[in-house]
DNA sequence: TGTAGCATTGGCCATATGGACAATCCGCAA
DNA sequence: TTGCGGATTGTCCATATGGCCAATGCTACA
């Protein structure tokens, strides 16, 4: 049994690394076995099929891929730290990162398959937690405009970090420089 | 030649649609065929191949669902009426509209294909554009802070709204109203 | 009316894919 | 040693897909 799981965690390495690379669709059980070392007949015995052997691994990936963020919006001393950490990843190029595009991906087959959405929506839910506790600290030393609700704070910040990732990965060109100064600024309720 | 270029629309729509139905890996040229009405040997006939139609189609849509975001930005009175507007949208139901979809299906997509890649780039440097005259606009009325890059906020702005999207695509449940008191408050720059 | 050129149509084919399955292997306990 | 159950392996198959193309249709113009 020892064998059998090495086998089946290595489908699952496989197809999370193709789906980064070559995109969801473009998927086939011969590669992932192919890349996994193993005959593709392995597929039909360690899983029900590929449907549920990308699900599993997309899944898997994206835990793995959220772990950061989350860990660092719980981590991070204060919203202005955890923002310019961010933008800078942004900016150094973390977007080449395969896990970005597995992200993508991920979030596109997630709008069509409920067994996937629902867990990252819960994911989604916890970083933005994590983000409003953070928004609150902030808030309640004073390094934060007090007057707009927290939770608001935190799922804006949340929505324009993803959203930024993704007009970043449509075009490199686009200099998040201002838009950096611009979101600390607001945040920090410069005098006008 | 009339009747050609009608096919030729048909075939363009039938795929434009069905990438936002069933999703874009799924489309078969036979299927778009179909929904068009034609025989499926039209598709070879009237373009290079399933990805040039798939491409022009993709991109003929994209045009059309960012037309009306961009004459918005155009023809707000301000940011707050803009962001006012596309919240209530977004909590009105506008993401079941397949356009929606079929933007997310898009954007996937042009980050594997420069040629789709870049003209969504240009429309969303555009976008950002007028963005950035209205919030100057506002700026210079007053009722918008005053000492952040505008090139900025709209940056920001242009992606908290295209974050929001994804977010509430993959949590239905998500309420942006404390997201969109957030926002509107900070803009304002109201009084800690 | 004839004909040239574009449009239409449906059949055909090579290929790839997902999945099933029988044969075999291997480790371990009786 | 023997038997057993899970794991492995490669083959086979039904199906779907994209693309090609030859035959046919159609229309405008000479």
């Amino acid at each position: 049994m020892e064998q059998g799981a090495a086998t089946r965690q290595a489908l699952l390495d496989a197809a999370a690394a193709l789906i980064a690379e070559t995109g969801w669709c473009a998927v086939t059980t011969r590669a992932i076995a192919a890349r996994a070392g193993v005959p593709h007949g392995a597929v039909s015995y360690h899983f029900e099929g590929k449907d549920d052997l990308l699900r599993e691994a997309a899944l898997s990936a994206t835990r793995q891929a959220l772990a950061a963020p989350l860990a660092l919006a719980a981590q991070a001393g204060s919203v202005a730290e955890l923002l310019s950490g961010t933008f800078a990843w942004y900016a150094a190029g973390g977007l080449s990162d395969p896990a970005v595009a597995q992200l993508l991906e991920t979030a596109r087959e997630a709008v069509r398959d409920n067994a996937l959405r629902a867990p990252i929506a819960a994911d989604l839910h916890d970083y933005r937690k994590a983000l409003a506790d953070l928004v609150r600290r902030d808030q309640e030393r004073g390094a934060l405009v007090g007057a707009v609700p927290a939770d608001g704070v935190a799922a804006a910040i949340a929505a324009l970090l993803d959203g930024l990732l993704l007009h970043l990965v449509l075009d490199p060109e686009l200099d998040t420089r201002p838009a950096a100064a611009a979101v600390l600024g607001l945040l920090a309720g410069e005098p006008q």
